[in-house]
DNA sequence: TGCTATTGCTGAATCGATTTAGTTTGAGAC
DNA sequence: GTCTCAAACTAAATCGATTCAGCAATAGCA
């Protein structure tokens, strides 16, 4: 029952050439290498026969190669990452790389560790969001000469390149909407990082308010993946506080997700009297009931600049970092209309 | 810049001793293979000094394992898989493998891909749900000797070890549970697929709407993952032909989200006059407003047979079969209230 | 005919680990 | 003094591919 892979070796004893031979026809060099017409017909015809496939761990530890590429984001499930992750895996698989794709859930300790794993693995390149404090695993993975890309977020500190959004307009589109839909009040929820996007989100937020001369009222939230309910506690209390807060600025789309439970906890009807947007869409937000507005980042454009940038890196090493910032796009849906309709 | 890592050869070099020695210590050998002390701890040293990493791809090579697993679902993203792939992952940890993670999308040629990719990296063993028309690929492995675990469906044409769920049980249940609530006329929708598992729900609503003599109503709507929308289409329609129904049994949890979408489209307000149940659980339907009852797996219980089967296997080869199936738990929320409560 | 070039192929080194099958040394038994 | 055995270590084979360097045979040309 138990069948041995046959290796090259044995197909070469088979066919009565060398391995050497064998080998050049599987990588299609053949030609290139004077190899006869007749020779490469009759292995690849063999190749064909017991369906060989290379040992691609033997292939790796000589070329130094996996053709592998990891995508590594703070959680694989969200919406967003796992539409671009799509992207990206179709476009690697047309140049014939593989893409495996894994979340950081923004912890360090466990990127770190999924780093090194992928990287003792040799995988040929890194996209990855990182989470604050993983500065020094970076620069090891750039001096040793493994491309890796930033996404999401940018680690002023690295010259690596890296892929981001405009987060302070898109917090100051967001948020005007909002006004323009005559909201007086709005709420901003954030969480309790550091990172640089959630203060430029923050700091959109404020100057619209500002520039509107309106009042600005702030709630962050612990980040937490375990402790998501607690979260949602100390959201309700501050809804019920500020009972004269008439819309809310989700700064992302699980904030918004958790608080859409947290205000029907409060009052099924509430959703009915507050603006709502939320940083980055969701699938979610137009199956929910009223749908809900979004600023979605433009994820087909992020990946194929993520994936040209890979390919260009994976071609020529030393090649200058490139840091580009994109803007997205304002998703107007029911739970942003206008104040007056929904009075 | 560019460093290269260092290889056992290079450490052995410096130290003036045999890379089989370096290997020894390096494994925790080192007592068992009769190295002295002194030297063990010298070594042991200079590997944490220069933060020596060995070559993954080098190792799996010469040992023939990678302590690779790989996990393989219909959809990573969905709750049910993605709460089943933590778990999973976390046992893997803890017994020294690491675990990747995909999604099929229930694409045959897709998921052979997969399979392939993953054999030729040589991994150590597979759980998946697998789609129709894959049991040759699944044979294929098993005859190579490489642990495969189906899970959610089994294919019977395979003696391979699976863990499913009672899916007549708990069809059953759920439409009970309707019946109990009061509801009188209950459709049930699902999916165009000729699965097993997908055959028995419809066989437990039919048993359960049989005993309480009501009239069966059934929807079949093709499997897609592009037509989404149009899929949806054909959802809205029924339900406005058929305007006497009163609930609607999903028979998994992505037709309910997308159900849900549908009937907020019909008529904001006619979520609240329909009892609504799902086969299998979501994030999303705690959210939801009304909450959405389900019928829900026993996640924990299945991950942890999934890899108490899957280390046994990597342990010992040639074990027997295990053939578990599982029960599972309605977990009532608003969605399925009584029928009176709601009028 | 003699010389070089080209065609067509192969032997063996190599990647970086693990592991088998030894070798050397010294202590203890007799 | 010799023999045995354990302790402490190592040389070399191995996994399965890729690839460098080179060989034999034929062709081309003067």
């Amino acid at each position: 029952m138990k069948k041995k892979r046959p290796s090259l070796k044995d197909i070469a004893e088979v066919l009565n050439v060398s391995t050497t031979t064998v080998s050049f026809v599987l990588n299609g060099k053949g030609e290139e290498k004077k190899i006869s017409k007749e020779l490469i017909a009759k292995v690849e015809a063999y190749l064909k026969e017991i369906n060989y496939k290379p040992n691609l761990v033997a292939r790796s530890l000589r070329t130094g190669s996996t053709r592998v590429l990891v995508f590594m984001v703070e959680d694989i499930s969200n919406h967003f990452f796992s539409k671009v992750g799509r992207i990206i895996e179709d476009i690697s698989y047309k140049n014939d790389y593989r893409v495996l794709f894994c979340s950081t859930e923004n912890d360090l300790k466990r990127t770190q560790d999924l780093i090194h794993l992928f990287h003792e693995r040799q995988v040929d390149g890194f996209i990855i969001v990182p989470p604050l404090g993983i500065e020094d695993d970076i620069k090891h993975l750039m001096d040793h000469d493994t491309p890796v890309i930033l996404f999401d977020r940018k680690i002023p500190s690295l010259n690596t390149d890296y892929v981001v959004i405009n987060n302070f307009e898109g917090a100051k589109t967001s948020t005007k909407h909002l006004i323009d839909s005559g909201y007086k009040n709005i709420a901003y929820i954030t969480v309790d990082l550091d990172q640089g996007q959630m203060q430029d989100r923050e700091a959109g937020y404020r100057a619209a308010i500002e520039e509107a001369g309106l009042k600005e009222t702030t709630l962050k939230l612990p980040f937490s993946t375990t402790a998501v309910s607690e979260s949602r506690e100390k959201l309700k209390n501050f809804i019920k506080e500020h009972n004269d807060i008439d819309a809310i600025f989700f700064a992302t789309n699980y904030l918004s997700q958790s608080g859409l439970k947290g205000i029907h906890q409060i009052d099924p009807n509430l959703i009915n009297k507050l603006g709502i947007i939320s940083f980055d869409d969701s699938g979610f937000f137009e199956m929910y009931s009223p749908t809900i507005s979004a600023f979605a980042q433009p994820i087909e454009e992020m990946a194929e600049q993520l994936m040209r940038i890979m390919l260009k890196k994976l071609k020529e090493k030393d090649t200058k970092p490139e840091y580009l910032t994109l803007e997205g796009t304002l998703v107007a849906r029911e739970s942003s209309q206008p104040r007056t309709t929904k009075l």
